[in-house]
RNA sequence: GGGCCGGUAGCUCAGUUAGGGAGAGCGUCCGGCUUUUAACCGGACGGUCGGGGGUUCGAAUCCCUCCCGGCCCGCCA
C-alpha cells in the first residue's frame, strides 16, 4: 500500500517540497491558498494549528445493523486529508472510533453478516437482540454467533471494508477506552465540574436541569446503561445509582429497580460529553462528520471542549449525505448498499473516487447508471495522465489521483464500462480479450497485467448487468434455444450459415445479414430479431454480425441451421 | 418558527473560497461506417445558473429577500 505514491512520487516531490516550506516557515502569515481538492484546504487549516505528531485524525460510528456506503464517510473522508498531511511530510494516525459502549436501543430490521450481505433478522437469533436491549453493544452476543459480541461483529465489518479499500486505520473501542482507564480522567474532570458541564449543555438541550449528571452507569445486576444517578464520589471515583427505565425513540426500555455503585470505568458519559471526552483522550486533530452533527453536537461539543475540558476542538469538516438511486439510505426501508456490494460492480479506485469529490455536496449513487460513475472515474484518469482538455478537472486529477489508485500505471487500460458490460454476455475469457483486441482497446504493446485488470471490469460489469436486468443482460446461449422461425426465415438463415462456412469476418457477415433479409423479402428487423432469438433468447442484443464473427465458426454454423 | 448545507442542460456533475468566455460526460436528434439493431467516429439540439432585487463597467460567483429539498434546533447517537 505503501507503494501507492511511489509511480509518480518523483514528479510530484516538487512542488509539495514547496508547499511544505511555506507551511513550516511563514504559517502565521500563511495567505489563503487556492487548492483544486478539498483534502489540501483542510490540510491547510489544520497545519495552521501547529498541531502535534502524529496528527490525530478520527472518525467514528455507533455501531448498527449494517455498515452502510454512508458510514464509510467517517473513514475515507479522513483518509484523504491523511495522505495529503502524509505526502507533505507529517506523521499521520488515523483512527475510527466504534461507539460501543452505547446503548442497544432498538432491534435492527435488517444486519450484513461477516461477508457485508444483508440479511432479514430471521436468519439470526434475534432473540438475542430483543432480550439485550439497554446494554452496551460490547456485551451484547453477535447474532452470527461468530464474533465476540455485537459491537466485535459490526466492528470487523468496518475494518474488512477499510481493508478491501486499501485504507490504513486504528479501529479504536470506546469500550476499551472506558474498561482501561483511559477516560478516566475526563469522566473524572466532567464530574469535578459537573455545575458546568450542566451549565455549558443546558444551552443546547432543554431537558438539562438541576438533577442532570453527566455519567450513566451500567447496572451491575441486569446490564443495562441507566441514567439515574443519585450521588458522586470523587474520592473513591463511583456513583450511586439506580436502574430506572430509559426512554429509547417512542418505546421505554424498564430498568431492574436495582440501587448500587459503579466505578467511572464501570459506565459511560453521553454522548455530547463523550465526542469532545475522545478529542481530548485520543488528541484528535481533525474529524469530519454528517450534516446530522453540524447544528447539534458540533456546536455543544466545542463549548463543552473549550470550557468544560480545556481543550482545543479539532477542525471540523461537514459532509453530506449519500443517497442510493434516489432516495435517503435507509436499513428499515431496504434502501441500502454495503462495500462489498458495491465492489462486486465497480473497482475499488472508483468507490475511492466516489469518496473523493467535494464533500459538501449530496451525492446520489445510482446503480442503474453506475456506468456514469465509472465513465467519470475513467475520465478522471485520462485527465491525470493529460488527455482530457480540461484544466479544472485536471487540477484536480493531478492532485487527488494518486490516492486512488494503488500504483499510478500509465499503461492501464480501461473498457468503458458499457462495453465491458457486452463483453459480460460471453463466458469465454480469450473471446472477451479477441473483442476488446478487435475494438483497439489491446494492442501488442499491452503488458498482460493490463489485459487482466482490464478484463477484471467484464467481470464486475457482467455482475451489474445481471443483477439490474438491464440492456446488456444477455447471455449467449450454449443450448439451441427453442424457437420456430417461418419459411423465409429459416431460407435466409440457412444462406447466412452457408455464407458463415465459407470463412468470413464479422463486418463481411454484418453486410450480408443485410443483403441475406433483402434477398428473402424479410423486413432487416425480424431478421435480425430471429438471430438474437437463436443466439441470446432475447429480440435485441449486440451488434450481430461482429459478434458472430467472432464466435467459433462451425457453432455459429449449427446454430444458424438451428442443428444445436 | 430559527439555524446550517444544498438548488447550474433530460441525467450525473465541474465552475462559487479569488466577479469578466456558461462548461464536460452521458442521453437525445442528425449524419458516417455502401443498407436503423445498443461497442466506434463526426455534428447538432439542449440551460431564465431556483425566483426577484441590489452592488459593479461587468454577477452562477458578492449583498438582501423569497421559493424548494435535506439536516439540526426533543430524546439518543
Amino acid at each position: 500500500m505503501r507503494s501507492r505514491r511511489s509511480g509518480v512520487s518523483d514528479s510530484m516531490a516538487e512542488p509539495d517540497a514547496d508547499a511544505d516550506a511555506r507551511g513550516n516557515s511563514a504559517d502565521a502569515s500563511s495567505e489563503e491558498t487556492h487548492h483544486a481538492f478539498w483534502a489540501d484546504a483542510v490540510a491547510d487549516e489544520i497545519l495552521e494549528r501547529d498541531p502535534a505528531e502524529p496528527i490525530v485524525i478520527k472518525g467514528g460510528v455507533s455501531p448498527s445493523g449494517v455498515a452502510h456506503l454512508g458510514n464509510f464517510n467517517e473513514i475515507m473522508r479522513g483518509y484523504f486529508v491523511a495522505e495529503v498531511l502524509r505526502e507533505r511530510g507529517h506523521e499521520v494516525r488515523q483512527v475510527f472510533t466504534s461507539d460501543d459502549r452505547d446503548p442497544l436501543r432498538k432491534v435492527p430490521r435488517k444486519l450484513a453478516n461477516a461477508d457485508g450481505e444483508i440479511v432479514g433478522l430471521g436468519e439470526v437469533d434475534a432473540g438475542a437482540l430483543g432480550r439485550n436491549l439497554g446494554k452496551p453493544y460490547t456485551d451484547i452476543p453477535d447474532p452470527f454467533g461468530e464474533a465476540d459480541s455485537y459491537a466485535a461483529h459490526f466492528a470487523s465489518l468496518l475494518a474488512a471494508d477499510a481493508d478491501r479499500l486499501g485504507i490504513p486505520v486504528e479501529m479504536v473501542s470506546n469500550t476499551e477506552l472506558y474498561a482501561d482507564g483511559t477516560f478516566d480522567p475526563v469522566v473524572r474532570t466532567v464530574l469535578e465540574n459537573a455545575g458546568t458541564a450542566r451549565e455549558v449543555l443546558a444551552a443546547y438541550q432543554d431537558k438539562v436541569d438541576e438533577e442532570y449528571v453527566p455519567f450513566n452507569p451500567i447496572c451491575e445486576e441486569c446490564g443495562k446503561v441507566t441514567e439515574t444517578v443519585t450521588a458522586v464520589d470523587l474520592e473513591a471515583e463511583t456513583v450511586e445509582y439506580v436502574c430506572t427505565d430509559m426512554e429509547a425513540g417512542d418505546s421505554t426500555i424498564e430498568g431492574c429497580g436495582h440501587a448500587g455503585t459503579a466505578t467511572f470505568r464501570e459506565g459511560k458519559l453521553p454522548w455530547r460529553f463523550e465526542w469532545p471526552g475522545q478529542w481530548d483522550v485520543l488528541g484528535v486533530d481533525f474529524e469530519p462528520f454528517g450534516k446530522d452533527h453540524a447544528e447539534g453536537s458540533w456546536p455543544s461539543g466545542v463549548d463543552i471542549a473549550e470550557t468544560v475540558l480545556g481543550i482545543d476542538p479539532p477542525v471540523p469538516m461537514v459532509y453530506e449525505w449519500f443517497t442510493l438511486n434516489g432516495k435517503a439510505l435507509s436499513s428499515s426501508a431496504g434502501n441500502i448498499v454495503t462495500v462489498p456490494e458495491i465492489l462486486a460492480l465497480l473497482e475499488p479506485e472508483v468507490l475511492r473516487y466516489f469518496f473523493a469529490l467535494e464533500p459538501k455536496k449530496a451525492r446520489d449513487l445510482d446503480l442503474e447508471r453506475l456506468d456514469q460513475l465509472v465513465d467519470r472515474f475513467d475520465r478522471f484518469e485520462r485527465a491525470y495522465f493529460g488527455a482530457v482538455d480540461d484544466a479544472d478537472l485536471t487540477a484536480v486529477a493531478e492532485r487527488a489521483y494518486p490516492f486512488l489508485v494503488e500504483e499510478v500505471r500509465e499503461e492501464r487500460v480501461r473498457l468503458p464500462y458499457t462495453f465491458a458490460a457486452v463483453l459480460g454476455m460471453v463466458e469465454d475469457e480469450a473471446f472477451r480479450e479477441q473483442l476488446a483486441r478487435d475494438e483497439g482497446h489491446f494492442d501488442d504493446d499491452t503488458p498482460e497485467w493490463a489485459i487482466e485488470d482490464a478484463l477484471d471490469r467484464v467481470e464486475r460489469a457482467r455482475r451489474w448487468a445481471e443483477r439490474m436486468d438491464n440492456e446488456y443482460n444477455y447471455r449467449l446461449q450454449t443450448e439451441l434455444p427453442d424457437v420456430s422461425v417461418d419459411e423465409d426465415t429459416a431460407a435466409a438463415l440457412d444462406d447466412l450459415a452457408d455464407f458463415v462456412a465459407e470463412g468470413h469476418d464479422g463486418e463481411a457477415i454484418q453486410e450480408r445479414m443485410y443483403e441475406t433479409a433483402r434477398d428473402h423479402g424479410l423486413a432487416v428487423a425480424d431478421f435480425f430479431e430471429a438471430g438474437y432469438r437463436l443466439f441470446f433468447d432475447e429480440t435485441q442484443g449486440p451488434r450481430l454480425g461482429e459478434f458472430l464473427g467472432e464466435l467459433e465458426r462451425e457453432f455459429v454454423v449449427n446454430r444458424l441451421r438451428r442443428e444445436a
